[in-house]
DNA sequence: GATCGTTGCGGGCATATACCCCTTATTCAT
DNA sequence: ATGAATAAGGGGTATATGCCCGCAACGATC
């Protein structure tokens, strides 16, 4: 018969577990995604969306849309960068508030889908986002 | 320092197998969500949304936009069920080419995965995807 | 048979994601 | 220096996905 599709089944778990951690997040407004993002733009701050691209690996026009939903929840700030074709993004204050606020609560979340999986599935993880 | 977020990780890992099967399917001119939709229809046909939903761990509504999409490609055709609140769908002449000359193209790529993963994440993967 | 709770869909709204094309800015080779 | 190639964004288009709300049909109960 028809064996399971990997892709279909990697889907699947991805969606499963981005709606644990979106639910574990909503409480201070924001999801996964834009949690994941307001981390990246911590660390390279100020940042091109570019760069943002690149880090998380999605495509650029992706991270063009996606910061501008956090820009609107006033989480970032968006200035043109030396390089007069760049836009550079960088946390305000309420964005590291909302950081800050929400890193407690994707910690647990994370603590919980590492007890669902257990060791060995979540090393798979890890392996998987290596290998692409 | 900060661990890497599972969810961002299955989701990368997603975005990116998700390409190759979509690289794979394109020259048919559908992608690896319609394919998954095709067999899941072919296999309950004539099958309503919800039922569909139920089967691809989709929400309906999701369902329903999904469905849509694959009758504007003209593969399946859309009837009211014996209750009158059902559109049931089934796979139409079109829709059965569509999916026999899908199927090798699929089979390759998951086989150029499994390759790509080897036999024991393959497993993990399939592991995963029972957890929920 | 009228009523009420349940179920199935569709539409609205929002986000995440990708591709393509166009404009503008920078860089590089001649 | 100038013209070509390249890089960064922005906008358009499209799909996948989920939530909520409202409408219509169904079924059980009175």
């Amino acid at each position: 018969m028809s064996t399971p599709c990997h892709c279909v089944q990697l889907r699947k778990a991805a969606r499963k577990i981005g709606a644990q951690y979106d639910a574990a997040l909503a409480p201070i407004g924001i999801n996964i995604a834009q949690f994941s993002l307001l981390r990246a733009v911590e660390r390279g701050q100020p940042v091109s969306l570019t760069e943002l691209g690149r880090t998380l690996d999605l495509d650029r026009s992706t991270m063009g849309r996606n910061v501008r939903v956090v820009e609107k929840l006033g989480l970032v700030r968006l200035d043109r960068g030396e390089d007069q074709r760049e836009a550079v993004v960088s946390l305000n204050e309420h964005g590291v508030a909302v950081l800050r606020l929400a890193e407690p609560l994707w910690e647990r979340c994370q603590r919980q889908v590492a007890d669902q999986l257990g060791p060995t599935r979540l090393q798979l993880l890890g392996e998987l986002s290596q290998l692409f």
